[in-house]
RNA sequence: UGGGGUAUAGCCAAGUUGGUAAGGCAGCGGGUUUUGAUCCCGUCAUUCCCAGGUUCGAGUCCUGGUACCCCAGCCA
């Protein structure tokens, strides 16, 4: 029952206290600034929480401070909508950003004007030829590309041509801003990249003012310089982007004046097996209709973790779990279900629900009787209290806790033999009644009065008991909804299939259960609420939930070793 | 094919002046148990992608291979 304090400590931190060492960032951790910088494009995911603890985690080891800052450039795949659940998924993880929200948007007035410098000290042009033209001269791996015919412009023209095309007056796909380094580079990063392009759209952030957008490999270094941020952390597919980024902010040197010189580093990203991790695979299975939206409780997005019972805690301790590499890999499942299991189980309060009712019929109860038994909530911590299970004279237990014949190994009620009702008494199995399929409907048995709190007395030749089975009082059970969810997929590598990934989805994802029973004191559990089903897994109250007919959704099954 | 990376157990991952392979997940064996849960104890790499070399000593250094990942958007 230990909670989980150490901090984990990996190559980034290593750079970071170097830099302290040799007296960088002034030696103190304050000044180490880091930011999560997502693009508004889609919902954030279990990869994006690698990164949000990543840097959220790294200022608040440092006491530094970690900004939030969208990185806005690209209008036409972005929108509000994902702003807002962006901001709202980071809160929810429990991590404050520094000063207010920040929009790479913010800073297009100095973006612009860095564009202007580079123009001026001769390091960009405008580029008159069309994309394909772009394209085809950018040659490929194993062919240098040719210089535009446009790359020798003198700077007044650049000047004039891109305030044209900042005004307007320029169609799209007509003209961009380019930076004139080495079309021969061997990174193709380097062969002139575009800085920027003209987009006639209106921008969620900044409306109508711009029509003219910075590149992604132009904004960051610059937005990066103008928070101060120190170490700016990004995956590994950037890599091959960190000579622009640095170029960007060497030839800016001098032009510009900001509070830090960043530097990028790359970490592989996180891959999960059973599930994809990729904004545009995620959208494409809300989109189909193959889940419910983007925080349908099967989707490995924060929302769908959050309403699938993910605690903040247990997102932030797999992380830690994970770690923070440069090779690539792909996590077990098994991970994430055991840093929730292992929350959830020194924190869930304990109840008892039937998911598969059937009748259990104690034929020498005293009829009409309600005996109130008290159980603890939780087994392992008396603090958090007691309730009370009303018990009588017909209760359900689940349809798989009986058997009429079974082996030893079927630690549950079989015809003849004896098992305890969690936190009540010990009955022996006296009947069952069948409907004419053959099924049994109703099972009849005994209680021992006596078995209260302890075990049967005068109890020789009656061996021990098989074991202890939850139920409910059928009178006072709550008639409730239980959807039990799987992983999404059936591949462990979705992405890698042939047939594509929606090939492999899992039919049996979710199964709902609509006659499930739970007890009273689950009536009131409000939205969110998270429980262990003793015997069953840990289930929180979905938002479907109604006052008279409450959801419940697995988190996840309990360990079973048999 | 040019450039940039990465290889340590089924999975993730420490290993930082070369000194005799952390930890977690999963698994396996046992104990406790009114949850087949939890908890506890034990077990789980003679070997670090491969082959050579240097050294008293190599996961760490050198040489040569191999495999996998990323880059040819006016996406991020």
């Amino acid at each position: 029952m230990t909670e989980h304090t150490d901090t984990p400590t990996h190559f980034i931190r290593q750079i970071i206290d170097k830099d302290l060492a040799e007296g960088k960032h002034g030696g103190k951790g304050e000044n180490i600034v880091t930011r999560f910088p997502p693009e508004p494009n889609g919902y954030l995911h279990i990869g994006h929480a690698k990164s949000i603890f990543l840097n959220f985690g790294l200022a608040e080891q440092y006491r530094g401070t970690c900004t939030l800052r969208f990185d806005d450039t690209n209008p036409e795949k972005e929108s509000e909508e994902y702003v807002a659940s962006i901001r709202a998924d980071v809160s929810w993880l429990g991590c404050q950003w520094a000063g207010d929200v920040r929009y790479a948007s913010d800073y297009f007035d100095v973006i612009y004007a860095c564009a202007v410098s580079l123009i001026q000290a001769g390091h960009a042009y405008v580029d008159s030829q069309t994309p394909e033209q772009i394209a085809a001269n950018r040659g490929d791996f194993t062919h240098p590309g040719t210089d535009s015919p446009f790359r020798e412009r003198s700077a007044g023209e650049n000047l004039a041509l891109f305030e044209a095309m900042r005004q307007g007056e320029l169609d799209e796909g007509t003209a961009v801003l380019r930076a004139k380094i080495d079309m021969r580079a061997p990174n193709m990063n380097m062969r002139d990249p575009v800085l920027y392009r003209i987009r006639k759209v209106r921008h969620h952030q900044t409306g109508d003012t711009w029509c003219i957008y910075p590149m992604y490999d132009f904004t960051h270094p610059i937005s990066d310089a103008i928070e101060g941020i120190t170490h700016s952390l990004c995956t590994l597919e950037f890599e091959a982007h960190r000579p622009l980024y640095d170029w960007v902010l060497d030839k800016l040197e001098g032009l510009q004046s900001f509070p830090s010189r960043p530097r990028q580093y790359e970490f592989a990203r996180l891959n999960l097996n059973y599930t994809v991790t990729s904004k545009r695979k995620l959208k494409q299975l809300v989109d189909d209709g193959h889940v419910d939206g983007w925080d349908d409780p099967r989707m490995p997005t924060i929302s769908g973790l959050r309403r699938r019972g993910y605690t903040p805690a247990a997102v932030r301790r797999f992380c830690d779990m994970v770690g923070v590499a440069r090779a690539d890999s792909v996590v077990d499942m098994g991970m994430l279900e055991s840093a929730i299991r292992d929350d959830l189980n020194r924190h869930a309060p304990r109840a008892m629900c039937v998911l598969r009712p059937l009748k259990l019929v104690i034929e020498n109860w005293p009829a009409g009787q309600v005996e109130q038994l008290d159980a603890p909530m939780h087994p392992q911590n008396d603090a958090m209290g007691t309730r009370q299970i009303p018990m009588s004279g017909e209760v359900f237990i689940d349809r798989e806790d009986f058997q009429e014949e079974a082996n030893k190994k079927f630690k549950r009620l079989v015809l003849g033999d004896r098992v305890r009702l969690r936190y009540g008494y010990v009955v022996r199995a006296t009947d069952v009644i069948k409907n004419d399929q053959g099924e049994v409907v109703e099972v009849r048995c005994t209680y021992d009065p006596d078995t209260l709190g302890k075990n049967p007395e005068n109890d020789e030749g009656q061996g021990k008991l098989r074991g202890v089975i939850h139920w409910v009082s059928a009178a006072q059970g709550v008639p409730c909804e239980v959807r039990l969810y799987d992983r999404l997929f059936t591949s462990a590598s979705p992405e890698r299939e042939e047939e594509g990934f929606a090939a492999c989805l899992n039919p049996a994802s979710l199964r709902v259960l609509e006659g499930a029973i739970a007890e009273p004191s689950l009536a009131a559990a409000p939205v969110e609420s998270r429980f262990q089903f003793e015997r069953e897994g840990y289930f929180c109250v979905d938002r479907d939930s109604r006052a008279e007919r409450p959801v419940f959704n697995l988190t996840v099954g309990l360990r079973e070793s048999f």
